[in-house]
DNA sequence: ATAATATTAGTAATGATTACTATTATTGTT
DNA sequence: AACAATAATAGTAATCATTACTAATATTAT
């Protein structure tokens, strides 16, 4: 299918380029929606998906039931806060040959992996500590 | 809250622990309704939750929106079939020290991580190559 | 400008999961 | 064994993220 450009897809695509939060579908349709007032939820994800298929951008299934998309596709793992659900990028840390090693165990043909770590954020680790009494 | 067990939570660990298949809440349901006839969804979905914050079974978020379970908490990782869903265990792999070598990289607390792999199970590879005509 | 068609807004539908409630089952105690 | 306390269930309704549908609108090529 041949596509045509949106003003709301650019929008979406510039929305999601625009911050390091790797929000849902609803953060990116709340931020737009005063500049447009007429834009549709189904739009957002309607795009999110197209540009998540054709590989312009990332959709993370944090495993919360909300998926989440990320504008930056150079290759990094997440953070997700367990209290808060905040998503963070972890630079510079890479695994080596994961894929390759894995391959050798098994006839299951390896096309990648997903992985992500699982903790506190800076925010939550002072909550937590403040709860202790 | 103490618990009190039940014949329905006893038949779910069991059929749980009797598949390597990391089934969903429904196929655990449908095996069992012919021999419980009355037994709810509700309840199979309530003590896989109840089973899985106990730290006895594992739930699995694999990512297509269907929560699959693991009877087995055993340190391993999945491949998942981007062809027909399945779920198979990766057995014999580690990756050493992955949460501290990440922990080392920022200042998010690190408890933990998921990781798991996709491509093509042995059946969906061969199914392939019979669609390439 | 026109025709062809991809895209949208608005709304309805879907589907996995959770919540609610009256009834039933389990457990500890006389 | 009966009883009281309460956890668990069945059945149903509600929730909520996401997708599907459709008439109207926007984009692109000619």
């Amino acid at each position: 299918m041949n596509h045509k450009k949106s003003k709301q897809r650019e929008r979406i695509l510039e929305v999601l380029r625009g911050t390091k939060s790797h929000p849902s579908a609803d953060w990116v349709y709340q931020k737009l929606k005063p500049e447009m007032p007429n834009l549709s939820l189904g739009t957002v994800y309607r795009n999110l998906s197209l540009l998540s298929e054709q590989g312009t951008i990332l959709r993370l299934p944090v495993g919360d039931g909300i998926d989440r998309f990320d504008g930056d596709i150079t290759p990094h793992y997440h953070l997700v806060c367990q209290g808060c659900g905040a998503v963070e990028d972890l630079e510079k840390f890479t695994v080596e040959d994961i894929d390759d090693r894995a391959q050798k165990m098994t006839e299951f043909k390896i096309s990648g992996h997903h992985l992500d770590f699982f903790g506190y954020c800076k925010s939550c680790q002072t909550k937590l500590i403040n709860q202790k009494e």
